[in-house]
RNA sequence: GGAGAGGUGGCAGAGUGGCUGAUUGUACCGGUUUCGAAAACCGGAGUGGGGCAACCCAUCGGGGGUUCGAAUCCCCCCCUCUCCGCCA
């Protein structure tokens, strides 16, 4: 959410920023807004008055001798009739400014590209050299099926399309990658989470997947709750509603998680293989900081750094791309997605997504710190960075690191999560 | 699922119809004292909104109601805790 001050002083900045961002529904909110604001502020200091007169003659009203009483008590019932109808009046402003507020998004950095959709992102670095096989290279599905890892037929069957078994080496894989992932970041000074799976619409909105996401979203309607495409949801929300010490922070979060994604409108794409599923395992990173923008800049490279560094570790070929205005979601003031190399797509496939919110989030959620001087609380500063997501990572380690035998090669930082061995699978081809 | 208790300012914790927007403690900020600190003492200070300002309005989990007047009374909802039941 925007602050309304900020709002009220460049309305052009949000509406500019919400068609950068190719949202001109959205854009349309920031005049919505302007308009129900000044119409409430036009009609506040009248409200306030009547309610001030009526709240003083409560309070004379028992020094007052009978007779003038029931006179008095007959001019309050008069004002307080001429109240009621500008009391809703003001209600029902204040519901609908909330509601069109909410809708504004957070206002894209100037480095963001232009650009329509993922096609015109900029990249930023490349790092690694792909690999020439000195064979015909297999996709992952059809190394995994073949070497009993992969089984999306029965998946399929009782749980529907874009749901996978993982059996033997390769679900081990899936575990090691997660666990590496998490040793990563706490050897950097996070704290591990292990958070909700199923949040309150409340935790949806604040994080700002609501409103929008709703589609995206698997309910538990029974219950009004939902479950998280990201941990990003619940660990953002964790200190929400608090105001926190200054010497708290920063907060840095890395929760490991299952996430749920209803993937609808994607039908017939990345149909094929681990690359687009209902359900994975991903290991995020959140940082909760102090309002100040070149400290979130910092932290929004160091996240990226160490997912990097983990790629590095991997040995896997990758490129930072910087996302352009039409790519980017509601609540965000930039985002670097890394894409790391699948031969089997031929192309790099995004796999990170690491973004910087400013207060966006934090207001939402009225996340809050006190200064170390004692003085008014400010809004926080949030952001927040995919470590590992899995399966998708192991599209590129199967594929990249397979042998001309189907057996697949085992990075070394990864060894000693798989009881030292250094290839998995048995030759079969 | 059944029964009970409770939700008040950063935290703890008073307050059952009218100078209570809220006693007090603690944490916090400023000052006195000190070589410095602690302690002690004095002062400041909840959050949001409006106004140049004095000041005004809203806010005691959320919503609705009674009343001239509600943190206090009534209704609905949400949440937390305790006991019982069920259970990975």
């Amino acid at each position: 959410m925007l602050d309304l001050k900020l709002l009220r002083e460049n309305p052009d900045a949000a509406r500019a920023g919400a068609l950068k961002k190719r949202m001109p529904d959205r854009a349309a909110a920031v005049d919505a807004v302007l308009k129900l604001d000044a119409e409430l502020r036009a009609l506040l200091p009248t409200l306030d008055g009547m309610r001030s007169e009526l709240k003083s003659g409560s309070k004379e009203i028992g020094k007052m001798a009978p007779a003038e009483r029931e006179a008095f008590l007959a001019r309050q019932k008069e004002r307080k009739a001429e109240m009621g109808g500008l009391e809703q009046r003001e209600k029902a402003l204040r519901a609908e400014l909330e509601k069109q507020l909410a809708l504004i998004p957070n206002i894209p950095d100037s480095e963001v590209p232009e650009g329509k959709d993922d096609s015109e992102n900029k990249e930023t670095k490349r790092w690694g050299t792909v690999r020439t096989f000195g064979f015909t290279p297999r996709p992952h599905y059809e190394i995994g099926e073949k070497q009993g890892w992969l089984d999306f037929e029965r998946a399929s069957k009782m749980a529907g399309s874009r749901n996978y078994f993982l059996f033997g080496d390769l679900a081990l894989l899936h575990d090691a990658v997660l666990r590496y992932a998490v040793d990563l970041l706490v050897g950097r000074g996070f704290t591990p989470v292990d958070p909700p799976l199923l949040v309150r619409d409340s935790a949806m909105f604040g994080t700002g997947f609501f409103p929008g996401g709703e589609e995206q979203t698997y309910r538990a309607e029974r219950d009004e709750l939902n479950l998280i495409g990201t941990a990003e949801v619940p660990v953002t929300s964790l200190h929400a509603g608090e105001i926190l010490p200054e010497d708290q922070l920063p907060k840095k979060y890395v929760a490991r998680s299952a996430c749920f994604r209803r993937e609808a409108g994607t039908y017939g794409k990345d149909t094929r293989g681990l690359y687009r599923v209902h359900q994975f395992q991903k290991v995020e990173q959140v940082v909760i900081d102090i309002a100040d923008t070149a400290r979130s800049i910092e932290h929004h490279h160091a996240i990226v750094k160490n997912a990097e560094d983990m790629l590095q570790a991997f040995e896997l070929p990758y490129r930072i791309v910087a996302v352009c205005g039409g790519d980017l979601g509601v609540p965000q003031a930039f985002k670097y997605d890394i894409e790391t190399w699948m031969p089997s797509r031929n192309a790099y496939g995004e796999t990170h997504s690491a973004s910087r919110f400013y207060d966006y989030q934090a207001r939402r959620l009225e996340l809050r710190y006190r200064p170390k001087d004692g003085s008014k609380a400010m809004v926080c500063h949030t952001l927040n960075n995919t470590v590992v997501a899995s399966p998708r990572i192991l599209i590129p380690l199967v594929e990249n690191h397979q042998q001309q035998d189907g057996t697949v090669r085992v990075p070394a930082v990864l060894q000693p999560y798989l009881g030292g061995r250094a290839v998995l699978g048995k030759p079969i081809y």
